[in-house]
DNA sequence: GCCAACGTTGGC
DNA sequence: GCCAACGTTGGC
């Protein structure tokens, strides 16, 4: 059992979207990075939870829990010249990008921001936090999962 | 809009 | 394989 963040732009796709999708799941697309899309690959199971976090907003930070309900598969979106995401090198064969799915658990009641999540010293040590930290999906430890959890 | 930090690309 | 140039991310 496996904890994540995932973020997103709110503007792309909040939280909100997710909740609007049939059965609140949705494929996570879109992933352009190596590590982020390992991480989906070999270590993303089925049933493992995650944060959803809202970047590139007013108020960055948590908004809610979501669960692993598909594991890794095919990113179509890449092979598709109309889509956002696109990429010329990807294939059929060879589709160089993969998404999950996510099932909506929880939309906490108040964002966690970011403020708040540094201000922790619980959550000192958590990728998110560190300097220059970009990654779109990154591992959460038990330990700051239910640090987090006990702050909603 | 700024800019620091990081990833990717491509010439050599 | 090096590394400069460029693009992207994301908080502020």
């Amino acid at each position: 059992m496996n904890y994540w963040l995932f973020k997103s732009e709110p503007e792309a796709f909040s939280i909100s979207d997710l909740a609007a999708c049939p059965r609140k799941t949705d494929h996570w697309d879109g992933i352009r990075n190596y590590q982020a899309r390992n991480l989906m690959r070999d270590q993303m199971k089925k049933g493992d939870l995650g944060f959803f976090y809202h970047s590139s907003c007013a108020v960055p930070g948590v908004v809610g829990t979501v669960e692993v309900v598909r594991e890794a598969y095919p990113d179509h979106t890449a092979l598709d010249s109309n889509a956002k995401y696109y990429d010329p090198k990807a294939t059929v064969d060879d589709p160089r990008w993969v998404m999950v799915d996510l099932r909506l658990r929880r939309t906490f009641k108040r964002v966690i921001s970011l403020q708040a999540l540094k201000a922790n010293d619980a959550l000192a040590e958590m990728k998110l936090l560190k300097r220059g930290n970009r990654l779109s999906i990154q591992p959460v430890t038990e330990h700051e999962w239910q640090v987090i959890m006990a702050m909603a």
